[in-house]
RNA sequence: AGGGAAGUAGCUCAAUCGGCAGAGCAGGUGCCUUUGGAGCACAAGGUUAAAGGUUCGAGUCCUUUCUUCCCUGCCA
């Protein structure tokens, strides 16, 4: 496959650095999540960014790790990320590094800056710490340990790493300034002590850098040339240069963009999380969430995330993406490769009573218009059917085409069929449909040529297989949930974001399905089959619901009844 | 007078050296149809945040103003 040439102010950075020769033509970028929590859709831009501008120009993209905070990361998130990554496509070879690889050459990093006077051991406690920093309005003040002499930092940094220090009785800064208006400038922590194992390093450390002043140095050792990171990051730079120029090692360039929103969801890792841990969802890998393993078991594809993450593009400017912008690449991919089945989420049952009793007949039925090659399969026929409840209405409105008492529509690959007769409840609710089948119609078309303005998917209920579906809708009720520091985000929860029915009847063809599998139920939506499938039932997540344009008619079908509303409000 | 960044269509992005402001999605209208799907056609959508300046000509260059966002973790 070609790679896509995609432009924007990233690949003008470089293209500028190509010109001018900084980085030899080289480029080299790298993917560096921290193993805290799952990746989501925010990250696949960042993913397909920083490994897309790599194949792009020819270079390479490392996987790496930034695991540097022992206490909030765990093996089982280094574990999530890379099977995401490998789902998504993206290949990184023997490139997987950590950050914690780098702490033995980051800890004589340190102790050069301390070498050369720009770096001391502070021993104020993380309060006092605060208050010397001063506001984002007043300057610093210098800690009273600022001028210690080289010898006792050197001396101090060793005890603070052979566990002289308890956690928050001394940490290693920077002596950079304590008057910049940039925060990060004034004295930034380089190593804090803290007593926990690293899933890596187990308890051979107690000291840990911070991220400043692993993650440049890590990019250094790694030979990156343009280090990809989000719009927050952009006071950091200079600390980021600073690092290295003081280091005076090969010095890559930061560049800054704006990380993905998308409407009606979160983003934050820390909000994720709480959704798991109070059971709003019923994992990590809930199909309502937007991790890239809830996507992945919702029904997306890794195509779909990525054509998503192209067309939204790279910029400079917080913006949220509507959610539509997902499902529509959804719809487009599944268009081309899910096979089309017929499934009845919510029966009515139908009798023709002119067809036979005992004759069952096998329908071929097409499994994808958009990829001949999917072939046919057939479906049974048999005189008494399910079909969708939407589907009939005894007193329809104008435009509303499907069944009606006296109504002829066709039944998808099979006949066209006339209701004869409305069968109903004490209630009055329709429980059962009466119809009359033309045979002349087999397979769906009238030999006379004439033309019914509907066609409906229906399942002989003889052969009928009983499942079960999850319906998803939005997990939050606003476009954005995290907007209103007032109310917390947990509030917008969506209390319908799941609906189960069960059971639903799908048509036999679909009895062996396999976990994954992906379906279009004819007229409704896309399906994949979930893994709490057993041998017993199938379960089906819905992915994206097909385009509908009824509800857009039935919307403006209402508007000639409210004149009436209207005219009696006038009366009053 | 804290520091940093961003303002182009409802949303996300384009616009070469200063040369008639474009695209995709959403929304609208219509056509077509054995998925009311898919597809196709058409129309609409803008004082390029504002003002001033330079210029034959400014989204683009200069000045000022306005708005929004980020930054006071021993998180990343």
């Amino acid at each position: 496959m070609a790679v896509e040439k995609s432009k924007n102010f990233i690949t003008d950075i470089i293209d500028a650095h190509n010109e001018s020769g900084r980085f030899d033509g080289r480029v080299h970028t790298r993917f560096p999540p921290e193993p805290n929590g799952y990746l989501h859709i925010g990250h696949a831009k960042s993913i397909c960014l920083n490994f897309g501008i790599a194949e792009q120009y020819g270079g390479l993209c490392n996987l790496r790790f930034d695991d540097t905070n022992p206490a909030k990361e765990e093996q089982e998130y280094i574990d999530a990320i890379i099977e995401d990554l490998r789902w998504l496509g993206f290949k990184w070879h023997d490139r997987v590094y950590f950050a914690s690889d780098y702490f033995d050459e980051l800890y004589e990093m340190a102790v050069e800056l301390i070498q050369i006077g720009r770096a001391y051991v502070d021993e104020l406690s993380p309060d006092q710490i605060r208050e010397y920093r001063g506001t984002l309005s007043q300057p610093g003040i210098d800690s009273p340990y600022r001028d210690r002499p080289v010898v006792e930092n050197l001396a101090l940094f060793e005890k603070m790493r052979d566990g002289g220090f308890n956690e928050g009785e001394a940490v290693l800064r920077a002596k950079i300034d304590m008057s910049s208006g940039n925060i990060n400038m004034r004295d930034p922590v380089m190593y804090r002590i803290l007593d926990a194992a690293h899933p890596r390093t187990g308890d051979k450390w107690r000291i840990y850098p911070m991220y400043d002043f692993a993650h440049g140095q890590s990019d250094s050792i790694e030979g990156i040339t343009h280090s990809i990171c989000t719009l927050e990051y952009e006071d950091h730079r200079p600390l980021y240069d600073w690092y290295l120029d003081n280091i005076e090692i090969f010095h890559p360039q930061q560049i800054e963009f704006a990380r993905l929103n998308l409407s009606h969801t979160i983003m934050s890792k820390r909000k994720l999380i709480r959704l798991v841990r109070e059971g709003c969802v019923r994992g990590w890998d809930d199909p309502r969430m937007p991790t890239i393993s809830g996507l992945r078991r919702r029904g997306y594809t890794p195509e779909a995330i990525r054509e998503f993450c192209e067309d939204v593009g790279v910029g400079k400017v917080k913006g949220v993406v509507a959610l539509h912008k997902l499902e529509y690449h959804i719809r487009q991919d599944l268009n081309r490769r899910a096979q089309r089945v017929m499934a009845v989420l919510n029966p009515l049952k139908v009798v023709i009573e002119n067809y036979p009793a005992d004759l069952v007949e096998e329908l071929e039925a097409i499994n994808n218009p958009e990829d001949e090659s999917a072939g046919t399969r057939p479906v049974p026929f048999s005189k008494v059917i399910y079909i969708e409840r939407d589907d009939f209405m005894e007193d329809p409105p104008r435009r509303f085409f499907r069944l009606a008492p006296g109504r002829e529509v066709r039944l998808r690959y099979a006949y066209f069929i006339t209701c004869t007769d409305v069968i109903k409840d004490e209630t009055g609710e329709v429980i059962e449909l009466r119809c009359r089948y033309d045979p002349a119609t087999r397979g769906g078309s009238a030999p006379d040529g004439r033309r019914v303005k509907a066609t409906l998917h229906w399942v002989s209920a003889r052969h009928a297989v009983e499942a079960e579906a999850r319906l998803y809708e939005n997990l939050f009720t606003v476009e954005r949930p995290e907007a209103d520091a007032e109310v917390d985000f947990t509030n917008f929860i969506n209390p319908n974001s799941l609906t189960v029915i069960d059971p639903i009847y799908v048509e036999p063809s679909l009895a062996g399905a396999q976990v994954g599998e992906r379906y279009q139920f004819e007229r409704l939506a896309y399906f994949v089959v979930d893994e709490d499938s057993t041998a017993e039932k199938l379960v089906f997540n819905r992915t994206v619901t097909l385009r509908d344009q009824w509800r857009k008619v039935r919307k403006q079908g209402r508007k000639p009844g409210k004149p009436g509303r209207r005219k009696t409000a006038r009366t009053v």
